[in-house]
DNA sequence: ATCATTATTTTGATTAATCAAAGTATAGTT
DNA sequence: AACTATACTTTGATTAATCAAAATAATGAT
């Protein structure tokens, strides 16, 4: 039985190993996405490999072993499903319920969590978009690209958001950038560095090609 | 803010206090309910005293501030609402409920509780029949007495079931002597140390004076 | 009152998680 | 190759929560 914080290490390694991707996680990754000093983070990694969730190389980094990625996509499923609780059925905000899942995923039970899964329908995305791992820890996926790749005229649906930050979040939420909504990318405009779109019967506008990136498509 | 473990002595200081009162609840009430041992305790209290959560004589025992009260009122209420929505919204089992909500209650929010209570249609009562304070920390109480001490031939509702023993609760379930039920004493047989009782439209049956103080009923 | 029992407090140690600051590699210039 | 900056590791200390066992006080029975 891990506790909170070993759980929190574990998820975070794992989502690290998933986004920039390089067989070894290094130290410093670990220790800024934790918020912790690098020796904190040092130590932790010796903890977790006594316990065979991962294994520590000094000065290379980490790689989960199957007992730690199994530890860290049961936390990304827990805290996904959760996500998904707090929006459907106790209508939080979109904004608001990152942190509350954060707390919450250590606390509940592999039977509440599955009761809560019945109990949503089985769905397949949080209210972000992101994939919710099955029970045996498995993200079924659909291609996605960002919608600066997509391609000019074709409709495509909006699968997630990438900057999770209120800031966007609000703006995205404003523009009808949501996951699940249609989305036209009518013309690109290289020079000015912008795109521009239509989300379903909503007014077209411009977007950066830097916020372009942030917003995954599929379709 | 407490930690989850400060909330825990809390909780169990103010439901001490609210049972067997007497004032001052003493330390080794405190030690067993928590499951530590006398020296933890003595320790904690020092700590709790230091924070103003309780005041504190050596020897003597504890008495909850207002604002130790206020902790511990949040943590019954909360205990109370999630085994409510364990029950009624997931399916859990009656005697499952307690050790769930026991880790939870640490984890969610003020904000979630309030969505929470809101969800559920602001019950009075728990699944055991214990009430829901309010969020102000308020119990409203019904005058109650033990199935022991209820008039004959009148028909009482079953408030709530004292011993929460899975073992006691399967068999009154069994039986149907569930919060909500309506039960009726049909005689007292002193010399056999039983009364003899019939739930709604259910077979009546026997129950020993012992056990019939186990049930709390009003009406 | 005296002594034994029980209740409580003290003391000293332990564990998990953390930090700050000092030390050591590694990588990337020049 | 030498040097500097960055990345990482070590070391020593701290805090909350706990225990075991020794010390002390209070209670109750004789």
């Amino acid at each position: 039985m891990p506790s909170a914080t070993v759980e929190n290490y574990l998820k975070s390694i794992l989502k690290l190993s998933m986004e920039c991707d390089r067989g070894e996680v290094p130290m410093g990754m670990i220790a800024t996405s934790l918020g912790v000093t690098p020796g904190t983070a040092t130590s932790m990694m010796k903890n977790l490999q006594k316990e065979k969730w991962l294994s520590y190389k000094s000065r290379k980094g980490v790689t989960l072993t199957p007992s730690g990625k199994k530890i860290g996509m049961r936390m990304i499923r827990r805290h996904r499903l959760l996500e998904t609780f707090l929006v459907e059925t106790l209508g939080l905000d979109w904004s608001e319920i990152h942190d509350e899942a954060e707390e919450l995923e250590h606390a509940i039970s592999e039977k509440v969590v599955e009761r809560l899964d019945i109990f949503l329908g089985k769905p397949q995305h949080d209210p972000h978009g992101h994939p919710i791992p099955t029970k045996g820890g498995v993200i079924r996926r659909l291609p996605q690209k960002t919608l600066l790749d997509s391609s000019i005229g074709k409709k495509m649906k909006i699968e997630s958001i990438l900057d999770q930050s209120p800031a966007f979040l609000t703006f995205a939420k404003k523009k009808g950038l949501m996951p699940g909504r249609m989305v036209n990318l009518l013309k690109k405009e290289e020079i000015a560095d912008t795109i521009e779109l239509q989300v379903e019967k909503m007014p077209k506008f411009a977007l950066g090609y830097k916020s372009a990136e942030k917003i995954l498509v599929s379709g």
